[in-house]
DNA sequence: GTAGATACTTGAGCAACTCAACAATCGAGG
DNA sequence: CCTCGATTGTTGAGTTGCTCAAGTATCTAC
């Protein structure tokens, strides 16, 4: 009653965030971003507080401080106190910061593009089911 | 020019690979393994090479004796220093090891076919197209 | 039998992560 | 006003996963 089918499944879909994975952290990379900067630098869209950061990436608060060091030790990213809260501190895009976050998606998007190509049309019949097997999982 | 399906297509197989992930790792934590001697454990069949399962793993042979130092401790797997090449230390699943990876694949089956069940017969196809980009980054 | 390749281990070092404890700040009830 | 509890971010300790360089043991080929 087992489904061979779904350990491959299972494998298919590890090998394809895998290489979309190598793609995004050989990009980061070579802007001289570890996965975890780069990952933090996409998801930011103008601002945002490091709560906010930390949410999106499902991880702990601590852990964002660490990584936001390092993107404000390399310039990307400052930190602001808000002032309608001054607990809260935004993640403010440095302007180089903003050309290595659309270096980084641009690039990004191409490989992915490319691999997704090969498909055609058929791009949006694997958007329909894997949306499907997404919401499932929740 | 560029397809805004692409970086959709990117995040839903990262969130498909994601709760994939997640739910391995919750069977191994169960367990009392981390996700890389879980890992590891699943790609044994029978017996392998320290070499082999780096190779599998894709990572450095110094970091497969951490891992495998871990399955020793808990008595799931042995080394056996190959007779016809010294050098070579064949890790060995335990009667207990053979216990952990059949629980870590069937449950994890398990979890993986209640996702991919919502498909119904379109499993097949989601297979033929992640095989296919899957091919493409090759 | 020696030279070079191969298999594994060890140790140093780094990135990412969690948890517990802490400081600063906010908000609400008395 | 002002104290209590909740919230934001930081710090420090500790773990895991990983890489690289160096070392040991063993094999292979000349």
């Amino acid at each position: 009653m087992s489904d061979p089918l779904v350990p491959e499944l299972t494998d298919l879909v590890f090998q394809a965030a895998g290489l979309l994975r190598n793609g995004f952290n050989e990009i980061a990379a070579d802007l001289g971003l570890t996965a975890a900067q780069g990952l933090a630098l996409v998801h930011l869209r103008g601002r945002a507080p490091m709560r906010e950061l930390a949410e999106i990436m499902s991880c702990d608060a601590s852990n964002i401080t660490g990584i936001v060091d390092g993107l404000e030790r390399r310039g990307l990213v400052t930190r602001q106190t808000a002032p309608t809260d001054r607990r809260i501190k935004h993640v403010v895009l440095t302007d180089e910061g903003l050309y290595c976050q659309n270096r980084l998606t641009t690039e990004a998007n191409n490989r992915a593009a490319a691999l997704f190509a090969v498909l055609g049309a058929d791009r949006r019949r694997l958007n329909d089911l894997l949306t499907a097997v997404v919401h499932q999982g929740r």
